[in-house]
Formats: structure tokens, C-alpha cells, sequence
DNA sequence: CGAATTCTTGAGCGCCCTCAAACCATGTGG
DNA sequence: CCACATGGTTTGAGGGCGCTCAAGAATTCG
């Protein structure tokens, strides 16, 4: 019994019971999944794009990034994971990648073989269809990503950021209203904000300025939430939390 | 026997076998799903954000697009459906909506029940994993916009968009290589790019300048298809086409 | 043929980028 | 404990891409 694999598992269970109803038995079916424990640092990429994949990875704890990059090299992370999150679930019913999975701080990883998820959903079409509904909630979170980036200014969806990770975090205990670690330079958070480092720096300034929020050695110290979640223009539903 | 719904189901199966191994029963299962059919006119929302659906749309003719806004009311389209498409397949396990669908141009439409998709899914979970498949590839192709959008420039990204457009709809024998329609104003266009129609106007002008593609009144003529897809900087695997 | 959209073009501006350099943390080895 | 290397942060100067505002031309449709 790996410690490490529990913790990300329960955390995984909590969030998919939150969003759709099992039982007992099949709570505990899934937290029997097995899976190999390992540690990926910064920088490390899990998947790249075009790679065909037979297992999936759950985060214990850490950071990790999906991300694509054009020709010329510019890299858009499209999604960050954080502890109890499956980044790739869905390369169970399409195993070649289209994009990369890389650490953005050191992490702790549980690699889930596709076989072992198989037995789970082919076999209790509930659970299918609950792990199905869990790929659903990220493709929400990408399109709200794409109107955050093609509409908002910079200003903007860095609050929209913040508030994002903000409420992510608390739904695993690591966000107490007031501050929350997240484990990403300037330069990691440009590529997702798909701006420069530069800019970021900037914005991040501004933020502070009007009293929002301030980060500081990857703390996020929100100074005022409601000021935060209207700059962001944050409307929460899309992330499916009671 | 409706025609309508027949046409639309048929190019549907065929985008699903496609990428997913069915038998011959198990289409003729999904050719057999009821629906009501209708006609809605450019402008009109099938879905509103926030509201709870409890049947899906399909892509008779015409084209649909999945829309979110700002507070100041920009839009930003996250996804265009051409024929053959289901929109909010996934609405099957995630019945309330995080964002509209709207025509962009007069399209018939289909829509199916939930009960009936669950009939299928449920009974046969090839089927529910097929289904679940084409929704992550509807979530690979957000990620490629997210990426475009991101980190392209306008010529870019109208190029790259212009590309996948092609391909699309040569997969159900809308493209011969030279020409396709395209039911999209610049304005429309603009919504998709996150650009502003002035912009998409030059950027188009730029593009027929080049010699790679011209837009004239919905229809693209692809003048050089190589140099289109080097400017647009595109890779179609995300499609997963054969 | 007339009215409503859509397309096209111009002028000016601002957000964010690029390039560059300094400043600051952290960690390592002598 | 300091010297040094490394990586991240901060700041400045200048420029360009795409936006805003506005008006006229072209096209579609009733």
C-alpha cells in the first residue's frame, strides 16, 4: 500500500463523487486503482505530442501542464493539474497524444495502466460514464481558457487565474481565503496566460497595486477576493463545484 | 423516415467509425437514433449558457458555433460544426451548459434525447466509449485553438483556421482540393480568430496578396495549399483523420 | 429597385512585445 | 563563510500588431 498512491486516489475519488453519484463499492473500486509511483522535476516532459500512451497519469503532489508549441517554438500551456487531478484520463479512449505533459515543479506521479481503467468502466458503465464526465469538466475549463485568452486583456486573465487555481486549491484544503502556493515562475505562468514573462511581471504588479492580490516566491496572497473575481470577469460555474 | 435526419446521421456514423471500431449492428444502432428536426436562422441560440438540456444537436446543414462571453459582451466561438457534427454530445453527461450554441448560418438541426444516446451507451459500453471518444476529440481541437489563438499572429491563425475548415470538410466530401463554402461573415470570423472584423478583412487581403487562399462571399478558394498550411503553421493530427 | 448587411479602407492609438540590462534569491563548492 | 554560478524577477526604451472609430463601397435580399 503506497501512501503516496492512496492520497492522490482519495483526493481523484473526492472530486469525481462531487460531480457524479457512486457508491460505496464503486468508490472503492476505484480506489484500488494500481498504478507506479514515481518523481518527475521541473521540466520533465510525461508525454509528448504525437506519443501513443498506455497508461494515464494521476498528480500526488506537485504541478504538471498540458501544453502545445507552434514551429517557431512559443509554447501555450492549455491546462494545469494539481494534486488529485488526471491529466490525460481521456488518452484511455484516444492513447496518441496531440499535445505534451510536462512538470512545472517538482511532482509526485502515479502512472494508472489503461487496462486497469478498462476493467473499471467496461464493467460498471457508471463509472465509465463518471470518468467520461470527468474528461468533460476539462474540456470546460479549456474553452473557458480559449475566451479567456482571445478576449480578456492581460489584466484580466491573470485575475481570472488566480481566481481559477484559487478555488481549485480549496476544494483540496490548500486555499484557507487568503493564500495558496502555486508552484510556477513567471515565465511558466506567460506561457499560460499566453503572454511574455515580461508582461506578466507587469500585471502582476498592477494586481498588487490595486490592493487584489499579490504574489510573492509562488504564493498567491489574495488581498480582495470580490475586487479579484471582478477584474477576472470569474463566474465560477464552469468548473461544475457545488 | 425523414431525410434530414437520416443524412445527418449518416455522416455522424461516419465520423465515428472512423476513429472508433464499430459493427456493422452497432451503426446500424446509431443510424437508427430519433430526433426532432428543425430549422433555426443565422442568429438564433439553440443553447443558452447555464441552461439544462436533455437532448443534443446534431448538424443537419449549415453551421453552428459554440460561444462564450465577457461581462462587456465580446464573444469569443470556441468551436465550429459543420454536417455530421453532434455539438453537445457531451451534454449526455454533463446536461447543464457552461456556454451557447448559436447558428452562424441557416442550418437544420436534429435533436436527439439523452434517453435515447443513454439506450446505446448504456447497453453497449463500445458504443458509450465511442461516444466518449468523439468529445475528446472535440477537446483536442479547443486545445489546438487555444494554442492558435495563444501564440499566432493574425495571418496565422486565419490561415491555420482556414486549413482545418478544408480538411473538415473534405471528410465529408465538401472540398474537392480547390474550393469550399464557408457560411461565415469576417465578423463571425473575428469571433472565432479573437480578432476584430477590421482585422480579419486585411488579414484575409493578406492571405489572397500571398497567393495562398481568397475568401470570396462564404466561399474559400485555396490557391496554394502548401503555402497556406506553412503560414498557418498547420499539423492536422490533432484531427485524428486517417 | 431599395434597404439592410457586409465588406473595405483610412487614421490614430494603445496594449503588449522585443531586446537588454540590472537586481535578487537560492544553491554549491572551496 | 564567502565566491561564484544559476535562474528568476524587475525595470527601461522603443516598436509593431491589432484595436477603435468612422465613413464609404459593394453585395445580398426582400
Amino acid at each position: 500500500m503506497d501512501p503516496i498512491r492512496q492520497r492522490a486516489l482519495a483526493l481523484f475519488v473526492d472530486r469525481i463523487v462531487s460531480r457524479s453519484a457512486l457508491s460505496e463499492a464503486q468508490r472503492h473500486a476505484i480506489l484500488g486503482l494500481p498504478g507506479d509511483v514515481g518523481t518527475v522535476e521541473p521540466g520533465d516532459n510525461l508525454v509528448r505530442a504525437g506519443e501513443v500512451v498506455d497508461r494515464t497519469c494521476l498528480v500526488g503532489d506537485g504541478l504538471l501542464g498540458r501544453f502545445s508549441e507552434t514551429r517557431e517554438g512559443s509554447r501555450q500551456i492549455s491546462a494545469l493539474y494539481i494534486p488529485g487531478d488526471m491529466p490525460d484520463l481521456h488518452s484511455y479512449v484516444m492513447p496518441r497524444a496531440t499535445w505534451g505533459l510536462t512538470a512545472l515543479a517538482r511532482t509526485t506521479v502515479v502512472r494508472v495502466p489503461h487496462a486497469a481503467i478498462a476493467v473499471l468502466a467496461r464493467r460498471d458503465p457508471a463509472i465509465g460514464e463518471a470518468f467520461w464526465r470527468d474528461c468533460t469538466m476539462d474540456a470546460a475549463m479549456t474553452v473557458e481558457w480559449l475566451l479567456n485568452i482571445g478576449r480578456r486583456n492581460a489584466e484580466m486573465r491573470t485575475a481570472h487565474l488566480l481566481c481559477e487555481m484559487a478555488l481549485r486549491y480549496e476544494r483540496i484544503g490548500r486555499f484557507d481565503g487568503t493564500r495558496y502556493d502555486l508552484p510556477l515562475t513567471q515565465h511558466q505562468m506567460a506561457d499560460v496566460l499566453g503572454l511574455t514573462n515580461v508582461h506578466v511581471n507587469r500585471t502582476l504588479r498592477r494586481l498588487k497595486e490595486r490592493g487584489a492580490a499579490h504574489a510573492a516566491y509562488r504564493t498567491i496572497h489574495v488581498t480582495d477576493w470580490d475586487l479579484l473575481t471582478s477584474i477576472g470577469d470569474f463566474h465560477p460555474a464552469y468548473l461544475h463545484f457545488r
